[in-house]
DNA sequence: CTTGCCTCTGACATTGATGTCAGGTTTTAG
DNA sequence: CTAAAACCTGACATCAATGTCAGAGGCAAG
């Protein structure tokens, strides 16, 4: 499948399909003509790559991941497995901020509803 | 106090509090000379505002939504109790997200593991 | 062949929070 | 009084992913 076809089934921008690439965390065959092509499975790569930006990784630390999703059947790393549990972690951790945030905004919406609630007694009074 | 002591006690860099001074998230008196006052409860202001920017807030939207911290008392706006409503809405589906993304992870990391193991095997043989 | 769409490379622009540097004033400590 | 440390403004730099534009070539259909 050409660029075009990967960038609308992945629903990314042709651009960042090309930057991808050029990060290393998609490869392409090219034709004669150098037009870039892509397989099927690709479309799953980009949508990992892009959940993972999502996650806030880098595209560097996206770089060291993928070979495990690669080549599962070879031996991983050390170094990647420790990364992984590493990001885990980071990730664990984020997300336990973004509740305690959500809490706050929750507690911040609860206190302004009674505040309202109160002004609209008293102007009702 | 003096700018470098909230920077030291909210653990942020001194450039950022300028900053969000100059975003209107921060107010400060100014001493004849010049220089900025923070007042105590500036500490968890600030503490705030790097919790909403780490939940992926702008600048532009933690602007919208002081208000409701400031004047709680206030009437606050339908239009500010509805951006409320709907950061937390963008807020969960972040967290669910990266709670997907973590299973993710994980899955990758099961799945290493177990390859790693059989290789131990095999090696061992 | 021509028209239109897709692709190529390469380069520059953008955004937002922050770093950093320069040159100058204020405050504090010795 | 003096030196060090903290502060001021203003400006430019940075990072990372993406947008966008320009100029050129590729490919399919009429």
């Amino acid at each position: 499948m050409r660029i075009g076809e990967l960038a609308k089934a992945a629903g990314v921008s042709v651009r960042s399909l090309r930057y991808y690439e050029e990060q290393r965390l998609l490869t392409s065959t090219r034709s004669p003509s150098g037009q870039r092509h892509f397989r099927e499975a690709d479309i799953d790569r980009v949508g990992f790559v892009q959940r993972l930006y999502a996650a806030g990784l880098s595209s560097r630390t996206i770089k060291e991941l993928l070979p495990c999703v690669d080549a599962p059947s070879e031996a991983t790393s050390d170094a990647a497995m420790e990364r992984m549990e590493q990001e885990r972690e980071r990730l664990s951790a984020h997300i336990e901020e973004l509740v305690r945030t959500r809490d706050a905004l929750d507690g911040l919406m609860a206190t302004n509803r009674a505040h309202r609630k109160t002004l609209r007694r008293a102007t009702a009074a």
